[in-house]
DNA sequence: GTAATAGTGTCTTTCAGACAGTATGAC
DNA sequence: GTCATACTGTCTGAAAGACACTATTAC
């Protein structure tokens, strides 16, 4: 090895990059994820990706806006750079002697829109590909019926002791089976886990196992494949964002301009994952001067109207890092 | 526009990649950044960085230890991606009609170290690029002598009333000139104001004002220059240590396998800018579990020997986000 | 003794978590 | 009336911030 600076431009030939996008809202307190079905027919569907432009995108940023307003119609508000992939193989395609494809992913968060249908762009339920993640109604079952056994399994078939121990550190801090408290933030250590061990579609396909895409959604895999990496791009927007809540007012990016303190709870929950204490939540809300009561009242509750709010946007101004830093409450059902 | 997906390897023509290291230690309780002079003898030094390879590199983590192990003879232990830079003409080499450089950056910890001298490479004091970020002392003399008039004259000079209430918002959030308080993790986005408003010399430089560095350092510009835009890379390094060590226990990737507590507290006062309350911090390590007594005693202290601890490896598995979360304080000095 | 750092104890305030209870709508 | 949701008040314990004090070294 003695490569050096000058020497990069020719060994830059065979990469492209391309800019990826995980464009969540949330509608009737159910996070959704925007989802394509690849030009190429492909079996599974992705997020939607395109290239980068060094001549006509000033930013990587400007880049990734232009083509996902031209494509998807949609008008992204929050845009922030999650991570630049660019591990071997992560497309298929580099096997048939394509080159090396680095996706810059990204971030994003729009209200709830009525998609454009002009293109093949659906709303997918981001907990379709994650069911493990989603503890608002209690443990996910797919957990104790098939992720732990076979984690567990993983965990013992270690050849070495220290070996074994390495693996049991893994899974007891990405699940939290020995007892810890469940991390709604390690979206991507649980998925990394899970692909390692063989338990998502992804892992034996990468592998060169089944192309035919026979086993997916079969008992021994979890959760719905997405073409390539992008589940593992999901994960990154997930575990972000579940991290970015707390410190900052992105929910709001999410919320119609009005809302009542249940729907911004709901919103906060579908996101987190978890359940959250009705009473403290609104305490906290109030308290860190995140909201303000508009003097409206809301329309159909199913119980005495609310009151609408809005949010307070001086609030970046009081505070070093405001947020919705309710703890989540992920093992019982919460009022 | 009509860019499609198909299209995508046209567009990628004119980009190289390569990976850029904010290489950070702590020494004699001051950080430190690693600084190569480039090879083509550009008048400012810069970070190392290095070309990415995708037929030898598995991953990009691995290509950047890879080069950095082989140009610097320094083994990196923490190793995390920071931000993918690709604006236009962040290598003024770009407008001779180079090609789009797209730069990974990583953020590197490593123990103080012997640094081989075979290279071109030196340990710089962050704060020499930074010297607003310095608050141990109290308030830097340089904010108040001459970033806080010219902020003021920038926030005055806008043109509308709109534009000059976007100014004072921005100029009041990133140095907390409206009676807010400081926040230590705002790096970037200081560096980024200073830079727009004309008080950090790359920002004459890109624009082509004086291409012969005559500038550099004079009462115009606040801190050293680094070449092309490795102040903002670095900036951004500086930014994400700040925030991450509140959480997890990396301030002790920088540290010897034993320390005294106040060799710790200095440390997290050297990353963070500011001092902590002593016995608060004591209280907070040995609390949360961070740190455990090795039951032996240092040497020379100044005065009464000191305990020497280690860290509790432990700790990751009993708190959600073990790190230094003491109170930063900017204003006054501490014992 | 002084100077300097090491280390302990405790008071106060803030705030998160939890619970109890009242208010106002639909039916 | 019941049911469901909206909203208020209060208790408790954890933890942060601040302060006072003692301990052990070098000189």
């Amino acid at each position: 090895m003695t490569t050096r600076h000058s020497e990069r431009t020719s060994t830059a030939s065979g990469v492209v990059i391309d800019l990826s996008a995980a464009i969540v809202t949330v509608t009737d307190e159910e996070p959704k994820i925007l989802l394509v079905r690849p030009a190429d027919m492909a079996p599974r569907p992705g997020l939607p990706f395109g290239p980068f432009d060094p001549t006509g995108h000033r930013t990587l940023e400007e880049g990734l806006r232009a083509w996902v307003e031209e494509q998807t119609a949609l008008h992204l508000g929050y845009v922030e750079q999650l991570y630049t992939f660019g591990d071997r193989f992560r497309d298929p395609k580099e096997r048939a002697g394509g080159p090396r494809p680095v996706s810059v992913g990204y971030l994003a968060l729009v209200r709830q829109t009525a998609l454009k249908d002009a293109g093949d762009s659906i709303w997918g339920d981001w907990y379709r590909y994650f069911p493990w993640e989603d503890w608002r109604s209690g443990a996910p079952t797919i957990i104790d019926s098939l992720i732990a056994p076979a984690l567990t399994e993983w965990v013992d078939s270690a050849t070495s002791k220290p070996d074994r121990n390495r693996r049991r550190e893994r899974v007891n801090l990405a699940f939290s089976l020995g007892g810890a408290a469940w991390d709604n933030e390690r979206v991507l250590d649980r998925y990394e886990l899970l692909y390692e061990v063989g338990l998502v579609f992804e892992a034996s396909f990468d592998a060169g196992a089944d192309p035919s895409d026979k086993l997916a959604g079969t008992q021994t895999h979890t959760g719905a494949a997405l073409t390539k990496d992008h589940r593992r791009i999901l994960a990154t927007a997930m575990g972000r964002l579940r991290a970015k809540i707390k410190y900052r007012p992105v929910i709001f990016e999410l919320m119609a301009p009005t809302f009542t303190l249940l729907q911004l709870q709901r919103a906060v929950e579908a996101l987190s994952g978890g359940r959250l204490h009705k009473q403290n939540f609104r305490r906290l809300v109030a308290h860190e001067g995140l909201v303000e009561p508009t003097g409206h009242i809301s329309g159909q509750t199913g119980g005495r109207p609310a009151e609408l709010f809005r949010f307070r946007r001086e609030v970046v101004h009081e505070r070093p890092a405001p947020g919705v830093r309710v703890a989540v409450q992920v093992s019982k059902r919460a009022g």
